[in-house]
Parts: structure tokens; sequence; C-alpha cells
DNA sequence: CGTTATACGTAGCGAGCCTACTTAACATCG
DNA sequence: CGATGTTAAGTAGGCTCGCTACGTATAACG
């Protein structure tokens, strides 16, 4: 998978992934490749700091918490982040309608 | 629609647009808007200069006509473009399968 | 004690799309 | 005939953002 694909959709896989539970950033990772079936795999040095800006923006917040003696910060979605989720999604539906009118029919049927 | 989520796509849509077809740059910006029901909408520094990158690539060729004084370069896919289209299309079918599996079910149904 | 896995982080690069601009022919209107 | 608008093609430079390459630290295992 081309790296620059995920432009712009990051966002959208890092609150996905935090609806409903909350994680701390190397689990994160792992999530995105289980529910992926693999094809994400994302390095750390594209996760961390992306998480970082998220939460400046507002959308997690979170918490350090030391396991074992290794501190792992853990995030969760905040209300804002919830919305926004929301509206990624509903971003992400219009952007593969858009996409698919065009790769979709080839030869183009026309009206259908 | 965020620009930058056309990141890493505007390749396969050109090449789609040019399936079966041959269109000149302005007309491709046109049916671009089109197929999409107008929510592709390209600026010209964008598809210009797309083109000729495809052009070097060998995906497609162009050739210029005069039509009533003004100049057009009217391309059409080679047959390399024509297997990249095909490409194209298997990546992003991949591409939206791997985003879907995690924004998909939100809390996440496990195997379904 | 060395290596590997877990865990977090930053600096800087590079690809590629966009903004802003330029050029040019023709049509239309005043 | 000059001005303005439409069609058409193009380039230069900037900026965003994910990635590469590092660096740090602890625990586990041999």
């Amino acid at each position: 998978m081309k790296s620059d694909a995920l432009r712009g959709h990051l966002d959208a896989l890092l609150l996905a992934t935090l609806d409903g539970e909350r994680l701390h950033g190397y689990a994160i990772i792992e999530a995105l490749q289980r529910r992926s079936g693999g094809a994400l795999d994302l390095p750390t040095g594209t996760v961390y700091p992306a998480l970082r800006r998220l939460e400046s923006a507002g959308l997690v917040s979170s918490e350090w918490s030391t396991v074992g003696g290794r501190q792992r910060r853990t995030y969760r979605l905040t209300r804002a982040g919830q919305r926004a989720l929301a509206a990624e999604r509903t971003a992400w539906r219009e952007f593969t309608t858009a996409i698919e009118g065009v790769l979709g029919g080839g030869s183009w049927p026309a009206q259908a």
C-alpha cells in the first residue's frame, strides 16, 4: 500500500481505533494491524506525533500509567473527538462515493 | 472535501477518466466534476503537472491538435496505462477494505 | 551480560497537491 | 477597434504531513 494514500485519513483511523476503548500508542498500532487485516502497519514515527496533534486539538486526552516499570500513555476520545469521528466517517463516505463515481463504471454507462 | 484526501489517488482518477476515451486536460477536469457529482473540482495546477508525470511515466500519451486556432493536447491511455489502471483499481479496493475494517464497526463486533 | 521486545519520543526529509501567476486565441459587446 | 470573458495550457514555489532514522529506557530471556 502506497504510504501517501493515508494522507488525510490518519486522524479518522486513530479516532476510530479509540472509539469505545482506551489504548496506549503501541496498542493502537497493533489494533490497526489487526482490524485492517494486516494491511496497515504504521511506524511509531507516524502514530505518536499524530496522537500528540489530536491531543492538542482536543480530540483525545491521555494519562500516564506505569505498568511494570514501563511508562504507558493511555489515550481516550474526548466528547469533541467523538464528534470529530462522526464527521470523519461522513467525510469518508463522501470521499469514496466521489472516487468511485470516477473509478467505478470505467466506460461510464451515463446515468444509471 | 479536504484536499489531501486525494493524495495518492489522483493518478487513478486521471487514468480512469481516460479509460475508453481521449480527452484534453480541460475536458478531463470537467469529466471529473461530472462523474464525481460535483465533489471533485481540481485546479489546472493540479491536473496539468499530473498528466505530464503520467506521460513521462509512459502511462498516457498525448497529441497536439489545433482546434479553431487553439492548441489542445489530447491524452489517451497507453497499454501500460491500462495495466496501471487495473492495478490502481485493485489498490483502491484494498485501501478501502483496510480503512473500512478500522472505521467500520466502531466498537468492532470481532469476526463477522 | 547481550539481545530482543515493549514503549515513547523527536528531527528533518521528501512527495505531491495547491496557490498564484503567465500566455494565448477567439467571441462578444460597446 | 478595444475591453472583457471563456477556453486552454502551462510553470514556480510553498506547504502539509506521513515517513525514515535516530535516541531513550525497562523488562525478559538466553
